[in-house]
DNA sequence: TCATGACATGTGCATATTGACATGTCCACT
DNA sequence: AGTGGACATGTCAATATGCACATGTCATGA
């Protein structure tokens, strides 16, 4: 579970509310980890609990600020540094991509044509963010310079996503260049 | 939850036993959607309950094979038209990317190193499959298209993460060319 | 014959995740 | 004074998912 240590991560920032954590999550995090506000306060009852955090003030309605303890920071950095990386990935619409057969032609091209301006939409956020840190809208901060790597994955992975529909949606077979134009050459190129 | 349909997807394809789609989850479909086979048969049981499917065929150790009905069909194919899709992303390696300004320099550059290699090699035994598809080593017919979609899919993807990986190593201030220039300001994150 | 390993299906528990519902506060506006 | 909306935190139940354990079959070779 990351959650507790994305929270830990957040917190390591700057102390926040549960309600801050989670707007977080929806406008930042949101998109490769959701979470919903009942698991957010949960889990900080939780990390409470086991002192990786502590409330640092309490506010107007009800708020609670917390904040990180050493314990915390230790955390957070031993499963950035000794925790395996989970790569499990979860995507349905590429789960999808296998039953295209099931569609017709029409449907299909409808469906990628959907698919494919979603992404560049996606994608295409994600690049004004990345430029905005690039211009110091936000400081450069080593936070910033993270928040800057991640929005660089987002717009990367959603710029192949919306060239993956695209080229889906212009006949595979007639395409005989699949993924692999740039970098090095990793071994075993056909084509 | 899109385990049922994938269930009848691939079913559609052909019969097939808990165990079988137990095992194409896990070389086909398991990086982009896994499903333990516990979760596999319990769906399988429900699904035959509301005569989605049912079952073809007896065979050795208990071994039984379903099939999909005319209903599971019709459902399968209404997931695909009339469902949006999920965009919902999952990513730990990217969520671990917020929180890069906790590593040290050589812990991060380590851990960039690792995940480019590992993200490479996945790329690339997805382009092995997608050149065995465009071969014709699985033959022709739509179904085999449609993995080879997805294997397409697997291969952009992992390729965009590889190079996401290596451009992070590389220092990103250094590169002032993210994906694509364009666009204007706006964002509203932080905070 | 016996052990081993692939085949095949399951149960049970713990945890994760989602969505609906509930409660109350503060502020701005009418 | 009353209302609406953003703020803020929570509970609860239903699912979904993952992991460990359990059971038994069949084929192969020692």
């Amino acid at each position: 579970m990351s959650l507790r240590h994305a929270l830990l991560g957040l917190l390591a920032e700057q102390p926040a509310s549960g309600w801050d954590l989670s707007r977080r999550f929806d406008d930042l995090l949101g998109s490769v980890w959701p979470a919903g506000h009942p698991q957010i306060y949960g889990e900080l009852r939780r990390l409470e609990q086991e002192a990786f955090i502590e409330v640092e003030s309490e506010g107007p309605r009800r708020r609670k600020a917390y904040q990180v303890t050493d314990l915390g920071i230790t955390e957070v950095r031993r499963w950035l540094t000794d925790v395996e990386v989970d790569h499990t990935l979860r995507l349905e619409a590429v789960l999808r991509s296998v039953f295209f057969w099931l569609m017709t032609p029409d449907q299909l091209s409808d469906h990628l044509r959907r698919e494919a301006a979603y992404y560049e939409a996606v994608a295409a956020g994600y690049r004004q963010l990345a430029e905005a840190k690039d211009r110091g809208d936000f400081g450069h901060g080593p936070q910033t310079q993270s928040v800057r790597i991640a929005a660089e994955a987002g717009a990367r992975l959603n710029t192949a996503l919306g060239e993956w529909a695209t080229w889906a949606l212009n006949g595979p077979t007639v395409d005989a260049n699949p993924a692999e134009p740039s970098g090095q050459t990793e071994s075993s190129d056909h084509r």
